[in-house]
RNA sequence: GGACCUGUGGUGUAGCCAGGUUUAACACACCGGACUGUCACUCCGGAGAUCGCGGGUUCAAAUCCCGUCGGGUCCGCCA
């Protein structure tokens, strides 16, 4: 051959990045073909790269060498051009698409790789959704979507946001172990045999915690790390096997502190979607949260707040009300405003649903030009209906409903039965961001199945100073020093400032029931770092994947993860988890038995 | 562990509840042909599914029943 092989392409720009200022250039352009328009002289193909799409023409006429190889390309197909950038002819501009002011005029193109025709389409805005099984299995198909790869970009702006915003506050970030010791607490933990030593087991981290404070005694007095999370727990729509946090502990601090700091990593977060949430956040009590809403993470961007009717029913006759108040019990209710409307059908779905989570019924009352219209009206008195009405601000059109029940039962089904009207009735506002701190939860928390007292948090949580000699007495009304951020309801922080002092962790794990001696096996490193001059601290996790999730306006947070698990713990791509060959199992000296 | 929903060509659906005129329909994608300005290109033609799997009922099953597997949502669980 005499001819000269031409030079290699060398791609000069990104496809996203061509506008008008561009035209008159020459461009070398690599990515994925998208669109093949063939009309039979000129061929139209939509070249698309991370950085979005842009028009190639090919002209028979103009350049018939590159023209018969774009007749031979196939949707997903990786190909190289190089042609001149023009303004697209008048009446042929592409209002919808930011390049859509100009084509590139190919005159030279090569395939570099053909690519089998794809089981769903990639970037088709008319197509209908794909299932997600299939999004799953072939993932990097599906990440191929503008959709998902934007998902990717804010997560990766959003965690440079936060790297930058901590390093300005002379945060280390210091990596912690994946292999650690199991401790039977919180969630089931994923274990790891421990080749060198039969028998023994490594944990995968549920949380770096002990391990950050550890950290606070050595000195590092302001730590955080994107931490990968692993518990081995049912999967939801918000939890997967394995979540990254943005953990965060610091020394000589006080419970202000950190919220500060945690209110500028947020603010700086969203910024990237341009954001600008002010600080500091509205703070709440968990008291008043569960007063007003029944929940410790309330959704605060609608009403339908509780209502308290105690002093309504004091001295019902109805029976029950009345048996439920002299329990010790609550009567709470809530106005649904303007939904007296409601079909017999859907208030009883409505009142199925409150039983779903607990109640024993719930009562309704429609208010009407004629007065409260209810199955239960008549076993109230006059009085009784008119301070009710009065106490609930009942307008006709209103409903009215009330839950009587273990104050546990009412804020559980009263606030999802809040939650679900909330929805229903169109309640709640888009592109509100309530960030809100829910602080001074319970230090502890009874355990019916074990009849005795757990840790709400974890058990290295101060409790409240002015709480401190209720230790002694009462330690169940025992505060601790603990603070949630709530966003539109989703918990997406959870913090505390830790004991340092040893004579209240001691009296702490007394309450707890822990003996010393299970507290040496299983903390007992970090108790003996106490020992030598631990610092006061405190700190916080960031659930991110949550985050990223609620500003990608996504649903679910495999939409924000590279690679999830379906809810049945499956990877679909890698076909995982699977058998593994016996002779791995020899090593670790593991035996399978079928399960009983 | 429990409840509910779901599974039909490569993809998304219809058909199922009232079993048989269905040779399982439609759209997209795919393959071939035509077409020089489209961007959901258009037009013509073609190929492609024994209906998740197993069993049962019936003269007859995508359709009814039982079991099973996969997926989703929720409850339990997630300090």
């Amino acid at each position: 051959m005499t001819e000269q092989t031409p030079a290699p392409l060398r791609r000069s720009d990104t496809c996203g990045a061509l506008r008008a200022s561009d035209i008159g250039r020459t461009v070398t352009l690599m990515g994925w073909s998208q669109t093949n328009r063939d009309h039979g002289g000129v061929i139209f193909l939509d070249l698309r790269d991370r950085s979005g799409v842009v028009q190639c023409v090919f002209n028979p006429l103009e350049a018939p060498a590159a023209h018969e190889v774009a007749q031979r390309v196939r949707s997903e197909f990786v190909i190289a051009v190089h042609g001149v950038v023009q303004p697209r002819p008048a009446g042929t501009v592409n209002p919808r698409l930011p390049t859509g002011e100009v084509e590139v005029h190919i005159s030279r193109m090569e395939v570099l790789n053909a690519a089998k025709t794809p089981p769903f389409p990639i970037n088709d805005d008319n197509a209908p959704e794909v299932d997600e099984n299939l999004r799953l299995r072939y993932r990097y198909l599906d990440l191929r979507n503008t959709r998902m790869q934007q998902n990717l970009l804010l997560r990766h702006k959003a965690a440079q946001a936060a790297r930058a915003y901590l390093d300005a506050q002379e945060f280390w970030e210091v990596e912690t172990p994946l292999l650690i010791k199991s401790t039977p607490e919180g969630a089931r933990d994923f274990l790891v045999p421990a080749r060198l030593r039969a028998g023994e087991f490594y944990a995968l981290p549920q949380s770096p915690q002990l391990l950050k404070q550890t950290l606070m005694v050595a000195g590092v007095e302001r730590y955080y790390q994107f931490a990968r999370c692993l518990r081995d727990e049912d999967l939801r729509g918000d939890r997967q096997f394995e979540f990254t946090q943005i953990d965060l502990e610091m020394a000589f601090v006080e419970r202000d502190d950190v919220l500060t700091v945690t209110e500028g990593i947020i603010q700086a977060i969203m910024r990237v979607i341009g954001v600008d949430v002010p600080t500091p956040f509205l703070r709440m009590t968990f008291v008043e949260a569960m007063a007003r809403f029944g929940s410790d993470k309330p959704d605060t961007r609608f009403g339908l707040e509780f209502v308290d009717l105690a002093g309504v029913f004091a001295a019902t006759e109805f029976k029950a009300f009345a048996a439920v108040l002299a329990a010790g019990g609550q009567v709470k209710g809530i106005n649904a405003k303007g939904a007296a409307g409601l079909s017999r059908r859907e208030l009883d779905d409505l009142i199925a649903y409150a039983q779903s989570f607990g109640a024993k019924g719930m009562a309704y009352f429609q208010v009407t030009p004629e007065g409260l219209k209810s199955p239960v009206t008549k076993f109230l008195s006059e009085e009784e209906r008119t301070a009710f009405a009065t106490t609930l601000g009942a307008e006709v059109g209103d409903l009215l409903l009330v839950i009587a029940d273990t104050p546990h039962v009412v804020a559980q089904a009263l606030g999802r039965v809040r939650l679900h009207l909330g929805e229903k009735l169109g309640l709640i506002p888009e592109n509100t961001w309530n960030f809100l701190w829910v602080v001074d939860f319970p230090m502890f928390a009874w355990n019916e199945e074990t009849q005795q007292i757990d840790a709400m948090h974890h058990p290295f949580t101060m409790p409240k100073a002015e709480d401190l000699p209720l230790l002694d007495t009462d330690p169940l009304q025992v505060r601790g020093d603990l603070y949630d951020l709530v966003l539109n309801g989703n918990e997406l922080v959870s913090g505390s400032i830790r004991v340092h002092r040893r004579d209240i962790q001691e009296r702490v794990l007394e309450i707890i029931n822990m003996p010393l001696e299970q507290v040496r096996e299983r903390f007992g490193f970090l108790v003996e770092a106490f020992e030598y001059g631990a610092p006061p601290h405190g700190g916080m996790a960031i659930g991110f994947d949550r985050l990223i999730m609620l500003m990608a306006g996504e649903k679910t947070i495999r939409d924000v993860i590279a690679f999830p698990k379906t809810s049945s713990g499956a990877d679909l791509m890698m076909d995982a988890p699977t058998t593994v060959d016996p002779l791995q199992l020899r090593d670790l000296g593991l035996q399978l038995r079928k399960r009983g």
